[in-house]
DNA sequence: CGCACTTTTGAACGCTATCAATGCGTGTGG
DNA sequence: CCACACGCATTGATAGCGTTCAAAAGTGCG
């Protein structure tokens, strides 16, 4: 899929860093980016100042959909870590993919993921208490790095707790709560210095963890 | 716009009624659906059981974006009222589209502002207390309207108390006493009979009743 | 008219937010 | 090298918002 995009495009290349912002909200749009490499989230802007962290990017993962429709990006793209983003020129991939159509079902299918990835997060946030939503999303984190072939067993969270609650709709007290009793559980169990890495022994304890809550009562 | 999809496709038209299924989770996809009138819910179908909604639609918008990468839906989209759906086979706008750039810009628009309406809803979800998120879920309900062209001083809520609740992240209790509070602040007026019409004097009260949960304190 | 469903409202409980204090890890400067 | 400061994380105590449980009233339909 990188392959298809480089071959057709040889996009340009950017080096990003941890806290670098891959687009801006409210620049105009010109171009899509996508992650090639490292960690990004993705934070909508409102007008009245709040931030909402509404997604996080990983490899092959696109950013900039939003920017389409209204010709100026909705939202901040931040990478976590270092990484290479690709820039993809709106204009230029369009071109493309008059002549490659598999170009454009590559550029459908990714719209089509952001979209249903986005509900499955709404329905997470929605129906699962706090501890549920942690653990559900290390289990997102999880399976999003196996998709892509790279180690799951330890994961490092390039995010502050104050950050994941954002996301998950929580304080950031709720969020280290949640992650301590995971730990006694033996769900997760954090690295020795340092407790922004987590060892995952295995997924399915975090999805038993979570159908758990489902068994009871679910929050509608 | 309808018009542009009209001319191109000569879609093939369906009458749906309230409580029709448009499109179901799990079947092959094959068509993206416009609605030409009425009003319909996205239901995210998860495979333990939990539904959620996760989107209301209206004149003009698509349905079925999250079948393309899967190849099949991902959620059911349900009529909350009569109405006419336009039936695009997917294949055929794709051609189509190879031929008018403008149908393609259409398409990619459309995605692109449910991926950006998505990210409002998830904002709304982790940022505002209850009530405040009745008030916006109102006022987005009226603005929607408002950018169609209907009338927008009397809407006519047609879900249940119960189905409003999973769609905000929160029991029917509380949309319910949400709704009486926000009556007897005269910011919603309740028709005589029935308590699924309501008024909306000026959605401006409405903003500035949101904007007021976020001077004191943000739940994030 | 009677029945099923929806809505409203009350009371009590519980989960999560809030406030506050402490601990840990890192980097800086004396 | 140590002392210190700073940011981030953890943990406890308390309060409050929203859920849960329950009852009653309204609405619509056969």
């Amino acid at each position: 899929m990188l392959q298809q995009l480089n071959d057709a495009l040889q996009p340009q290349r950017r080096i990003v860093h941890a806290g670098d912002r891959i687009c801006q909200a409210g620049t105009s749009f010109g171009a899509l980016y996508v992650l090639n490499s490292g960690v990004a989230k993705v934070v909508n802007l409102a007008a009245d100042g709040r931030e909402q962290v509404v997604g996080l990017k990983f490899r092959g993962d696109w950013l900039g959909f939003d920017g389409i429709a209204q010709g100026c990006y909705a939202c901040d793209a931040i990478a976590l870590d270092t990484g290479e983003v690709w820039v993809i020129r709106y204009e230029a991939l369009l071109a493309a993919c008059a002549a490659r159509p598999a170009l454009l079902a590559l550029l459908h299918g990714a719209m089509s993921r952001e979209i249903a990835g986005d509900r499955d997060s709404m329905m997470s946030v929605c129906t699962l208490p706090a501890d549920a939503r942690v653990a559900d999303f290390l289990r997102h984190w999880a399976e999003a790095l196996a998709q892509r072939g790279l180690r799951t067993d330890q994961i490092t969270l390039r995010m502050t707790r104050a950050e994941i609650g954002n996301f998950l709709g929580m304080t950031l007290e709720t969020v280290s709560r949640a992650l301590s009793r995971l730990a006694r559980e033996g769900l997760i169990i954090f690295a020795e210095k340092g407790r922004r890495d987590v060892r995952i022994p295995e997924v399915t304890g975090l999805v038993a963890f979570v159908q758990s809550f489902l068994a009871t009562g679910t929050v509608q």
